[in-house]
DNA sequence: ATTTCGCGTCCAGTATATTGGACGTTATTG
DNA sequence: CAATAACGTCCAATATACTGGACGCGAAAT
């Protein structure tokens, strides 16, 4: 099966700029980009792509190297994270365990 | 080649909050996961395991979900990615168009 | 000016994510 | 309570990302 993608404009520039800001992290910390991709356990290749904004990377290794680079995801530090993480558990058990749409409430409204 | 990868716990976590973000917000708007999955051009079992928080996930797609569930990335509307983009490629080529570390300053000052 | 090395790019081979169909389970609605 | 549909999960086939080695270019240091 063909498995063209195709993205929102949104997408595409949250990818560039976190790739943007993965570059610019590496760089002020003195980093090449052979020093980033072995701590995150990629190639150089791949790092670069994600540094381009490569929608096809993967987000474990996105996520890795921004980590590594200092770029902070979601704008919380490592323990916030956990409390955040901790706070959506119990978030999603107060919700119901399937989504039955008696009425469409979702955006075709007419 | 073996491509077994480890990822650090702020990497984890955080793709452990993005996807349950994901699943909060496409069940907040009453989406059903076959809903969500055909509109970001995925697989019902693709999005699952996003929503999972899977590493391995291609990271447009990923977004793209995001982004059709509701969920605000890098906290920023649709507009103000763009400033945002536009900032960091100025920040860019004010930076040094490689990295030649003359004396280590990462941070393995012992 | 010369040297060195970081970076961008290409490629074929390999590892892995994605698919879509299926099935049983569970939750929700009437 | 019964019916229906959403969900979780498994699987083989397929598409695609990742690798690592190579090469040339240009920037940075001496």
């Amino acid at each position: 099966m063909k498995r063209k993608r195709s993205y929102a404009r949104q997408t595409r520039q949250a990818l560039s700029i976190l790739g943007k800001l993965i570059r610019i992290g590496r760089m002020e910390r003195g980093m090449t980009a052979q020093e980033l991709a072995d701590r995150a356990g990629i190639s150089r290749t791949t790092l670069h792509n994600i540094e381009k904004g490569a929608p096809g990377a993967e987000i474990g290794t996105v996520f890795e190297a921004a980590s590594l680079a200092g770029v902070r995801l979601f704008e919380y530090d490592d323990t916030a994270l956990r409390i955040e993480n901790a706070r959506l558990d119990e978030k999603l058990t107060l919700l119901p365990k399937s989504v039955r749409p008696s009425r469409r409430q979702v955006d075709d409204d007419f």
